[in-house]
DNA sequence: TTGGATGCAAAAGATTTGCACTCCC
DNA sequence: GGGAGTGCAAATCTTTTGCATCCAA
């Protein structure tokens, strides 16, 4: 079974068609550690995929991430960001490159204690904010 | 001297100009916990200052911020939200409502261990992701 | 007086929507 | 064949910008 046979799977076992813009998104995101706006995706596949539009990946990517596939990550006040890895990980944000870095965590770390009665905590998020190495040495 | 005076003294110290506006801006701003986006700064004053133009929130909410005197919350993926309250707390986002709620905070408990040798680091942001109690109620 | 600040309107970006057409199942 | 999915263009929403005018210092 090749990549593709497999995506196709994996879609189909979430409810989702499989269609050739699916597939070519669910490929450019697997094992991706950009963190790709919609944009990108777009600009990214289109070369590829001359008919593709930016409406189908805005879709899919709310598609994926209803189906947990793909998370998004509000860390840049600008633009929403994507992320195909749904593990347990934070995110290093470099203020000036605006680049996001993945950054290692520990779920038994996690501060919940605060949380005052009668809401539900359904996730807690932490960002890393500054200046990443490259961006450092140029300033 | 009276609150309106002191705000005077507090733009001034700060080198902007207390323009009507802005002292307006920060009198709203003052003690407020709604964590208001621009355009709700606005709606709110535009009653009493007619004139008041949108482009003039934004200019004097970035000209706070640059002052440390308001911090911008990335927490809700489609705006951006300002907050007075410059002191260490979290915020808690209802993912119903989109409300915004303050939470007290330990610094004493930031994880700060996992980041590689080469960032630096300036800020640890945590976000918590839930239901506030009323809207638990409604759904 | 004068440079920073304002207000307006237009522009720029990001995201969403309406709808006819397409093609996966 | 039917309905979900696509592509296009237009619309919407948030934020920024250009510029002439204004006013706080």
């Amino acid at each position: 079974m090749n990549r593709l046979s497999i995506l196709n799977t994996d879609l189909k076992s979430l409810g989702l068609k499989a269609t050739p813009q699916r597939l070519a998104i669910l490929e450019f995101l697997h094992g991706n550690t950009s963190h790709p706006t919609a944009e990108a995706v777009y600009q990214a596949l289109k070369p590829r995929y001359p008919s593709l539009s930016l409406a189908t990946v805005y879709n899919t990517l709310e598609a994926l991430q209803k189906a947990g596939k793909v998370v998004e990550i509000t860390i840049n006040p600008l633009r929403r960001h994507f992320d195909p890895d749904t593990g347990f990980h934070h995110h290093f944000f470099c203020r000036s490159c605006q680049g996001i870095t993945d950054l290692e965590g520990d779920p038994a770390f996690l501060p919940r204690a605060e949380i005052p009665a009668g809401f539900k905590l359904e996730e807690v998020i932490i960002h890393y904010y500054g200046l990443c190495p490259g961006c450092q040495k140029k300033l």
